[in-house]
DNA sequence: TTGAAAGCGGTACCAC
DNA sequence: GTGGTACCGCTTTCAA
């Protein structure tokens, strides 16, 4: 294993004139830099980069925390990040930490402390008081994808939005008891907060809110499911549309659904927010946000910021696009009647 | 931010007593130590593990390269993983390298080659044989989940063992047309290939290899929904029981039946691999492999080798256990003589 | 345009 | 037990 010193002998310079000439700064000539490539590429020269972080202080590396990989809009984050680093050479240190575990303090206190990252990309993390503070002691730039936080760069979507515009997209077919499904557990996540809300004053604002409804959900697929089951058992008090908090929720619900012999979207009619990967096998009616854009766009900001550390944070939002799939459908006018007569699930 | 020279000067040592009394190696008198270490508390001292590294060649860093991040399995094993790593203060760098893709080229002439690791865990992987001579090359210990290769510490399942299992449990509830689905495709995995093998050692074995049948389908959830909506839609020539090369296929199997109004388990029996998340809301009989298990393994003997190297690389192999749920059922009788006289589907 | 030398922040050997 | 010192492999002034 070779070092630079060995390079800089065989191809006859000083360790200074070998160093330039492969990093590519300062001034070298071109005849000493071919041979110096030359020799380099003989002898199957790799830097170490630990070396170089040590006198330069960037480590060509990005840590990535979030608290799971294993939900589709997670992974999906993840593997847009994971590109745009490759591209750009950088390596990826990935932290998993989980909401109240005690992996998460020590991510926290002793991980992320060490610094070895040039900055860092928070996904979904929604840090309270306690670990904002560390991540600001860290002094290296973070961005921030959807689990927003003050004092980072944000990149997010428009969760407000999104539910909204799921919401008014049932109501002009017709809707009037159209429920809400998912969050409302502990560690209820402040997307979903935001997306009921959204949903909340679509509702409002079409003067239907004698008809809200929030049906509490695990946000995973079987949770989805589960709470469905529950709450679509009784056909009285069955709404006729319901706005699920992500995809998964969504899809847990139309398969609860085909269980029970209710007809999506005949009897039901069922939105979700994502597109995933599913959606399409469930003729899903989606509002698609695209999260692998979302972590490329996360490492462009970050770059940005690393090259003039005096550009100002700004966020980015994104608006989620509705997508007609065959999930939603104009409410049935006769069966409207037993609808109107429904009651409200969960209560608010 | 300071470093164990101010340490040291606070402590009135010198910067070789506070690095032993800090690394816990050497000889330290308690008195000194208690000081040192209160010393470096009140400076909110961190070491710089690069510093570190520069001098021990050791980076408290382990490598993690698997081709997908956004499947269930791999997702588990790298949670598995993580974990793991984070009990023993150790990072974890991700490298995702898709097969066939130029960034995994890159991965293993550039990334690797800068061994910013201690180890490497290669998670399905399947290299071939360049890739292989550049893991031997690295000169990092490999452990190897799954996607195996010679030369490297092994975690598997044993593929055979699992697929010949499941297709034995629908032998034995009185199937006979039983079909394997799943893989036949481009980039068609070992792991794969192997469980087939398994399925049709199992049909040999009890004279059926004129009943043997194998469905091509992508190995994902959508992917076993689309072969199986193909599949089953001809009713005469509709297998009784389907082996699925994973529950994700098993599970697209399902709902394709239920879309196609094939009851399970009474018109159809179906069986997995996994014991996948979404299982359970399946009612699917599988064979349990726990995917988190062989992470946490695969990092305990990639410490193990690296406590001592002379240990001589020993491969573990696990044996997936049957869980039978209901999607598995003996073979109605009645409808054997429509089943018998069924035709295959695909061919070998 | 190139080279010599001083560190980056630790560890480890050796003498005391 | 403790301190002095060389050095890990590279970048970066500063002179030449």
């Amino acid at each position: 294993m070779s070092g630079i010193s060995d390079v800089a002998r065989l191809a006859g310079v000083s360790k200074s004139t070998a160093s330039r000439a492969l990093s590519g700064s300062g001034y070298v000539s071109e005849k000493t830099r071919a041979r110096v490539t030359a020799v380099a590429e003989s002898l199957g020269y790799v830097p170490s980069t630990n070396a170089a972080s040590l006198v330069t202080g960037r480590t060509q590396n990005i840590g990535v925390v979030m608290p799971y990989v294993n939900r589709w809009f997670f992974a999906e984050v993840l593997e847009g990040i994971q590109q745009a680093l490759l591209e750009r050479g950088l390596d990826l240190t990935l932290y998993d930490a989980k909401p109240g575990t005690s992996g998460r303090t020590r991510i926290f206190e002793d991980f992320l402390a060490r610094k070895r990252f040039d900055g860092l990309i928070a996904v979904g993390l929604e840090p309270d008081h306690d670990e904002i503070d560390r991540l600001i002691t860290i002094g290296r730039p973070v961005v921030s994808v959807v689990g927003s936080s003050e004092a980072t760069t944000v990149v997010e979507v428009d969760d407000d939005y999104a539910a909204r515009r799921a919401t008014e997209h049932l109501i002009a077919l017709g809707h009037r008891d159209i429920a809400f499904l998912g969050g409302g557990m502990t560690h209820w996540a402040q997307v979903d907060r935001r997306r009921l809300d959204g949903y909340l004053g679509a509702m409002i604002a079409a003067g239907l809110s004698d008809h809200v409804s929030h049906i509490v959900s695990v946000v995973t697929l079987p949770g989805g499911y589960a709470s469905a089951v529950d709450a679509l058992g009784d056909a009285r008090a069955r709404p006729t549309a319901i706005v699920a908090t992500c995809d998964e929720v969504a899809i847990g619900a139309i398969i609860a659904a085909r269980r029970l012999g209710v007809q999506v979207p005949s009897d039901l009619s069922v939105i979700g927010i994502d597109d995933h990967e599913f959606a399409g096998m469930f003729s899903l009616t989606t509002l698609r946000q695209s999260p692998r854009e979302q972590g490329r766009m996360a490492v462009e900001m970050l770059m940005n910021h690393l090259d003039d550390p005096s550009e100002p944070p700004k966020a980015v939002r994104m608006r989620a696009q509705l997508v007609v799939r065959n999930s939603t459908a104009a409410l049935d006018p006769q069966r409207s009647a037993v609808a109107i007569d429904g009651r409200q699930h969960g209560n608010l």
